[in-house]
DNA sequence: CGACGTGTTGATCTCTCTCAATTAGAGTGG
DNA sequence: CCACTCTAATTGAGAGAGATCAACACGTCG
């Protein structure tokens, strides 16, 4: 139930010398992985969970503000955000920056570039986060070794896709207001369901509104000006680094989303 | 050397009995597949070809403007586009559209909807058009079977995406005169990429400039007033449903697209 | 305490949208 | 062969959402 207890059936810390271990020290084994504790995510075998294991190279933590891939990067690994946020974007030679979508824990990072390939965007952090690093050949074995697993990179690759196309259409045919509602709620119900201890009182928030511009295509005070009315309308609120859904029936209409912004259940670790 | 000779070794249309064809009769085996004969394409093996053929169900061909997949159709099956041009899209309840991205000959459709879903996005026809039809399940028996194709599938995906993160970062961030040329540079290549008999007399260019104007987030009228400055200075030219870039490289800069908008290689039939 | 990063607000400015009208072509039916 | 209809492309004019420019408030930090 609690996200902060990761193991599952055996010591929490003491991790087996699985026959794979290569690189990873003071890193927490694939098996104590917190995020297998979320209902959010399929239970893996103990011989996938093997397999992920013996590829994972090391960890990375970065503290927040920092570059995880520099723009036109070559030869970056592949990631997996443990824990923490993190956002993938480009810019423009001028220095117009598009963020691309914003990532969390649970999401792949780097399957874009091809091997040998410069990285077609760059990732920075929002919070301090830690990273799995894996081999650029791990999408590779993972595909060979496990075709369930590498079915659901496919998967998670097609899904991240369709959130970027969400993205899309707001930065395309929202107008502003609705675009800041619109990702307000996503973020929400994706933050919210990484934190099994949810609950009415918000999610940590680490985005400034130069982000939320960002993402949106808006300008720094324009996203101000719409996020202040949106909030004088008692719509949500943001404060301290956390936000708030104050109406949630009233903010999806205005965002005209479907449903609600499903996030949809994962596979994988 | 001249895609209109599509096979290689043997006899064109004489197609053997697969032990695997089930129900396409009238169809061009995969064998035959007109896009194998493509530098721009990888060439799989007999294997991996009688594979993909014993997955494929049959064919479908449909006249300009047909929907190929509605929005929020459950089930839809998986597709190929083997011929013509074709889009995916967005609708906002009141019709405001956003066209995701543009489908030409090779393309993957409906990797992103996981079975039973509902299609997140419609697509419909530009031209007339014929697609693979495979069953919903063909994409995980691809990867079961096919460990290389799979691994294919899940690059093709994210090359995918990368275009999607492209045309996020014109909407975004370009100016109408930016985006245009961005858009017409990018199709351009592609398009130019699966015709062997290219050369400088352009493209076939089937897009409308309401279509323009949906892939890029703008309105029509502007649209249309952009693409007049745009011609009137030279840079490019549309008529009798051909585009021809007349100075790509001030096009180039306008854009401001980095090396020269790459269509990289893509592998899989 | 000054330098910074982030959030706010007011005042223009302008790019792009919306509304309106016209032209040109492709079909259709009489 | 010609009126009639539809779709796509054009252009002009006015309106507006959102950008840019400028200041200022606050909190953090070396």
């Amino acid at each position: 139930m609690d996200a902060s207890t990761p193991a599952t059936d055996d010591a929490p810390e003491q991790v087996p010398a699985a026959a794979s271990r290569a690189a990873n020290d003071g890193d927490t084994a694939c098996r104590n992985c917190p995020l297998r504790a979320l209902p959010l995510f399929i239970e893996p075998s103990g011989e996938e969970l093997a397999l992920v294991q013996s590829l994972k190279r090391r960890e990375r933590r970065l503290a927040a503000g920092e570059a995880l891939i520099h723009e036109g990067q070559t030869d970056a690994p592949l990631y997996t955000l443990l824990q923490g946020w993190a956002f993938r974007y480009k810019t423009l030679s001028d220095g117009r920056r598009q963020i691309l979508s914003f990532l969390l824990a649970g999401d792949f990072i780097g399957v874009q570039q091809k091997m040998g390939d410069a990285a077609a965007h760059g990732v920075e952090t929002l919070t301090d986060a830690q990273f799995c690093v894996f081999h650029r050949d791990a999408l590779w074995e993972l595909h060979r070794q496990s075709p369930m697993m590498g079915f659901n990179i496919t998967w998670l690759t097609a899904h991240e896709e369709s959130m970027v196309d969400d993205t899309l259409l707001s930065v395309g045919r929202r107008s502003a207001e609705e675009r800041i509602a619109s990702l307000l709620i996503l973020l929400f119900k994706r933050a919210a369901a990484l934190q099994p201890d949810a609950g009415a009182d918000g999610i940590a928030f680490p985005l400034t509104q130069q982000h939320i511009a960002d993402g949106l295509g808006l300008s720094l005070v324009h996203t101000n000006k719409t996020l202040r009315k949106l909030e004088r309308r008692g719509l949500h609120q943001i404060s301290n680094g956390r936000l708030y859904l104050r109406d949630l029936k009233s903010m999806a209409r205005l965002a005209d989303l479907y449903g609600d912004g499903r996030p949809a259940p994962r596979p994988l670790v």
